[in-house]
DNA sequence: TTAGATGCAAACGATTTGCGCGGAA
DNA sequence: TTCCGCGCAAATCGTTTGCATCTAA
């Protein structure tokens, strides 16, 4: 189960791409410093619909010079934790992250190559957070949903 | 952010307790042997309806004694690929198993202790796959949800 | 008898941590 | 000048793999 991370995630019509500057403001108004590593990885991040692994982003050509993985790491954690960039799981070993555009996103992720694909359909989960908070006494719920299958080019591979 | 894992999971009042005999039928169906380890992992993931952890299983007192670590996985391995159980993501950093039963669930997810909440409603995504299918090209489609929050004893702890 | 399971040990990859230094505010 | 962020190195944790041995079928 070779994982290619191609990252066909075709673009959201709705969500506008923000401009760097908005971004830097918001990670000003959080606390954090204007870093040189912080500007590269707004910058890839931004130009990325589909969540980017911590190593792909290690391996960016414009971070890969000046990065530690430890301070990445430590970079992400922080953007997370000022609910500036999301976490998501997906099934690779690997954490993946996206920034927090204007509205959620769902994905379906290739079981075949870890390929994903950004959703662009109204997310049937998001008005069941409130039932499921109101059912179960768990507060401030929200969630993750992903769809897993076979994408178009592992499909053709598959039936060669 | 420390797990302490209680499950405190309800049982679903739709999926009777699979018969342990069924279980071994359908792992002999599948090619498996009925290895004394095997018979170990099926009872306690029979009695638990919260997904599980290899660290879990590994942890529990009837398998404690007789597992080396790198079995258990490739056993739980072998379980899944079979289609048997199903693996699960939750953001903590080790996969968690569940046996297939009856019908889809989802869960909820505590952020602090990790505690696990299994829901007992209709799922709103299983119909969306045939439509995710249609409108991206991925073939042999499902999907996994999760919903996080903050559990009701985590939330009292944190107003205290 | 034989393919499938196991145990052990070692390798691997993702993530975390401690510590002393450097740079943004 | 003061913290916050950084680089480096080592530790930790989950998972995988190779290989010789064992065992259910």
């Amino acid at each position: 189960m070779a994982r290619n991370h191609h990252h066909s995630a075709n673009s959201c019509k709705i969500c506008a791409e923000e401009p760097l500057d908005e971004l830097l403001a918001a990670c000003r108004a959080a606390g954090l410093r204007r870093t040189h590593l912080l500007l590269r990885v707004l910058e890839v991040l931004q130009r990325q619909t589909a969540p980017v692994s911590i190593r792909e982003l290690s391996t960016t050509r414009s971070i890969r010079d000046d990065c530690d993985p430890a301070t990445l790491y430590r970079l992400l954690q922080r953007l997370e934790t000022k609910g500036l960039v999301r976490r998501i799981g997906l099934h690779e070993r690997a954490a993946h992250y996206t920034l927090r555009r204007g509205h959620h996103h769902d994905y379906v992720v290739c079981r075949e190559c870890g390929d994903v694909a950004l959703l662009d359909m109204a997310c049937p989960a998001q008005k069941l957070e409130r039932e499921v908070s109101r059912s179960t006494g768990f507060k401030n719920v929200d969630h993750e949903l992903q769809f897993y299958g076979v994408c178009p080019k592992c499909g053709k591979k598959a039936r060669n």
